[in-house]
DNA sequence: AAATTATATGTAAACGTTTACATTATTTCC
DNA sequence: GGAAATAATGTAAACGTTTACATATAATTT
């Protein structure tokens, strides 16, 4: 393996300024800096990173921690993550916490020991506050939470603005002619199931719709009785004309109990869920959604992520990004064909 | 930052003793090793993996590369490559192809510049040799292919065996009572869809059913045309009472079609696709399909990884690991309830 | 042309481990 | 109990960079 040190010697020059020619940054002659890389060239030297991080403190590795790799929402991040940070020199190490809190502070210490210069998180489902990450903010490694937030200020998250994301749901039903809108909502523990909650009513009541509290329903899909009160929500008089689902799966799950009753998708009943999960365009008629737009999160994770690893000053006040989703319209939803 | 340097003025030891406790495997009296890990936990110290790589040349890092971690077989793959090297103490780095053999080369000079240990990769459509690993190879870092693999002796892979989930796929419709099957075949340039044909065509012939080159047919999902073959074939008297097709958007197209022409499945056209994609327990009905094992192929390409690491002589003879993949039966082909 | 300043290069000490080799302490054996 | 063997610890030199500081060289000023 050739070192720096041999092309130094095969060019006549120290160390120090082939190291020069490497970082680019500082100063030297065009003249020699052409030496020095015909002689890299031809010896084939390939500069040792692990050294380089060693002495300089940087590694120009950023971790990032998932609960989870292959859903949807983090395999796309990771995947924009990835292209955007590799651009800009610098390499990711991915590692799952299969929403543990305990294996999540193994991985945050892992990551620690690897001198990483940033890391990149979506938090487990039982991380409730930032305690173990304690010490890599002593270390002055930079931080960034997306899609799952903290509700903490100071620090750096990503998330769609679910609020938004509901409301143009709820919307965009009304504007199908809608006037009776059932939502099939979250656990009201979840802040983002609230969130949209939040943006159903907010959009009816913009609208001049009521607010029926039987119509905010907690659909269990694994509960026959649960299935059983949707059902007979559908055949009420008047009946329910659109369904507006927290999550794609409960909108799937709605669908085939409309199919049941031979309630006709879009004409007697719209429907539209959250998520846009692959199967979405799948389905029979294909499902309209509200897109969460992960890959968007995940590019602009990655750029705070590089405006904090170049801020001089570590005084940044901390970027709360709220991306605001995109409602996608399919079939299940799309009655006017303007 | 604490090190073992202070861990050792700490504790009256030397810096060589210390190193060994946290080596784990060299020898160190039970009192001194006690003596060590309080110290070090007292002064919070931990160890500093960039310097140990260095120094050991080992990094205990394997990249992984694909050519696009969004897609759902790698990143099921790298979910348990990530899980089962991490068990082992290693951590992966993930980088994207994108399809792109140059890309590729670049990331690979880039793994050996991070001196990665190893390299676990499934290859981009582009690629066609391995030349552009010449140097990891003369680097003595081990690779392991997967999913993607070359047609090379010599070389570590793992893939799913094609040829047994086409043959196993085709015998399952057979036993439905099919006795007209139609393949959807693949590009025949493509190796993995030249062996599902020949699974098929083996199928037929073990089961006395003859093999007619008019039910091979290329769909072409883009080409109204080619829709237009697959509409006429369908109709024919005697008609078709079964479709393999080699991929899941193939069956989802021809499920599509079939709907059309007011054939029921599975009762007049038994169907059963390949990949098991994610959307297929969402079609109406569930299509059947060929499960591709993606997250065994990850950690049967980790296992080989971790052998391969650990043998100490260099001279395994290269393991090419075929998985035989497992027939997923859902409504679309279930005819028979026994 | 000398003095000043700016620019390019060189010197050498880090960075925090691992590890070959040397030394000391402990056990075993006769 | 002392020699021989074994086990534990210590010493110090790497590993391949970066970077503060010193020096040499070139450009500018007076």
């Amino acid at each position: 393996m050739t070192t720096m040190k041999d092309v130094a010697k095969a060019t006549g020059l120290s160390l120090a300024t082939v190291s020069r020619v490497f970082n680019g940054s500082e100063k030297v002659t065009e003249k020699t800096r052409k030496t020095v890389l015909k002689a890299a060239e031809k010896l084939n030297f390939r500069p040792n990173k692990m050294a380089a991080a060693l002495r300089s403190g940087k590694s120009r590795t950023i971790g990032v921690v998932v609960p989870i790799i292959d859903i949807d929402v983090f395999s796309s991040a990771i995947k924009s993550i990835e292209s955007y940070l590799r651009e800009a020199g610098y390499h990711i190490i991915i590692c799952q916490s299969e929403e543990l809190l305990e294996k999540e502070g193994q991985i945050l210490e892992n990551l620690l020991n690897l001198q990483v210069d940033g890391v990149i998180i979506s938090v487990s489902k039982e991380t409730l506050n930032m305690n173990h990450m304690q010490e890599l903010q002593d270390a002055g490694i930079s931080i960034v939470l997306f899609d799952r937030r903290l509700e903490l200020e100071n620090v750096n998250s990503v998330i769609i603005n679910n609020f938004s994301g509901a409301y143009r749901a709820t919307t965009h039903l009304i504007e199908q002619g809608c006037r009776r809108i059932l939502h099939l909502a979250g656990k009201s523990s979840v802040s983002i199931f609230r969130e949209r909650q939040r943006g159903y009513e907010s959009a009816l009541k913009d609208h001049g719709l009521p607010v029926d509290e039987h119509y905010v329903f907690p659909l269990d899909l694994e509960s026959e009785a649960s299935l059983d009160h949707l059902r007979y929500l559908l055949q009420q008089d008047p009946a329910p004309d659109g369904i507006f689902a927290h999550g794609d799966y409960y909108a799937f799950g709605a669908l085939n109990i409309l199919k049941e009753l031979n309630l006709r998708v879009p004409e007697d009943v719209a429907i539209i869920g959250f998520g846009d999960s692959p199967f979405c365009a799948y389905l029979t008629p294909p499902l309209s959604s509200v897109n969460q737009r992960n890959e968007d999160i995940g590019r602009m994770a990655a750029e705070i992520m590089l405006q904090e690893l170049n801020e001089a000053d570590h005084a940044r006040v901390a970027s709360q990004s709220m991306i605001p989703p995109e409602v996608i319209i399919r079939a299940s939803s799309q009655r006017l064909t303007d």
